[in-house]
DNA sequence: CAAATATATAAATATATGTTTATATGAAAA
DNA sequence: TTTTCATATAAACATATATTTATATATTTG
């Protein structure tokens, strides 16, 4: 019965969909992209605002976008020489949330 | 008017608020330590068993524990010669499943 | 088309952190 | 009390990643 040998370890299912969970996490597992995606929970902005609304450089802003870009986590529309940051969904804000709701207390 | 300098940006409460998000989202933002509160979510486990289950050695799951239990996503409690691991509160299964939420789409 | 503005990217640096290997602690059993 | 089992800790090592500095790309304006 070598099909039992494995049964109190995780299969390669959860195995693989927990490395992803903890690849989301990690995304929102930094201060700086914290407070670019807190920033633009009320209005979207370029990058030069947030970067001026953080008080940090703009590359090292620019560097935090393309990884919430990457990761789906923000969408983004030129505007004349403006690059204009957003919230991608909803699941953003409610992750943001809940992250705020287990501080509270 | 030097206090509308700021005002477009995070003041210091909104500032400390989201470094400790940041800190909280960083502690699932590993995959050891999500299967760990994965494998939790089911029933209460030993260091031992949390190892097999993970395929992990101990002292590894040990240190990942101990970041856990420092910022209170796990309690325990001595059996015997074993030390069990349970998931703190509701909070933790509440954050997992939205993270998994969002994966799921 | 040239200059200016806005953003992105690259390389370098610094720092943080996860796992291993080895060892220490602590409770239970012989 | 000595051994054994379960867990924790420490140091070393390797790796990942955030920010800076410098530069490239791209769009608009003169």
């Amino acid at each position: 019965m070598d099909e039992n040998a494995k049964a109190n370890c995780l299969d390669d299912v959860d195995e693989d969909m927990l490395c992803e969970l903890a690849e989301l996490f990690k995304i929102f597992g930094d201060s700086t992209r914290c407070k670019i995606l807190y920033a633009l929970l009320d209005k979207e902005m370029n990058v030069t605002d947030i970067s001026a609304a953080l008080n940090m450089t703009q590359p090292a802003i620019s560097q935090q976008l393309r990884v919430l870009k990457t990761n789906g986590l923000v969408k983004y529309r030129r505007d004349g020489k403006s690059i204009i940051y957003s919230l991608a969904d909803s699941h953003v804000q409610a992750i943001l949330n809940i992250g705020l709701e287990h501080l509270g207390e």
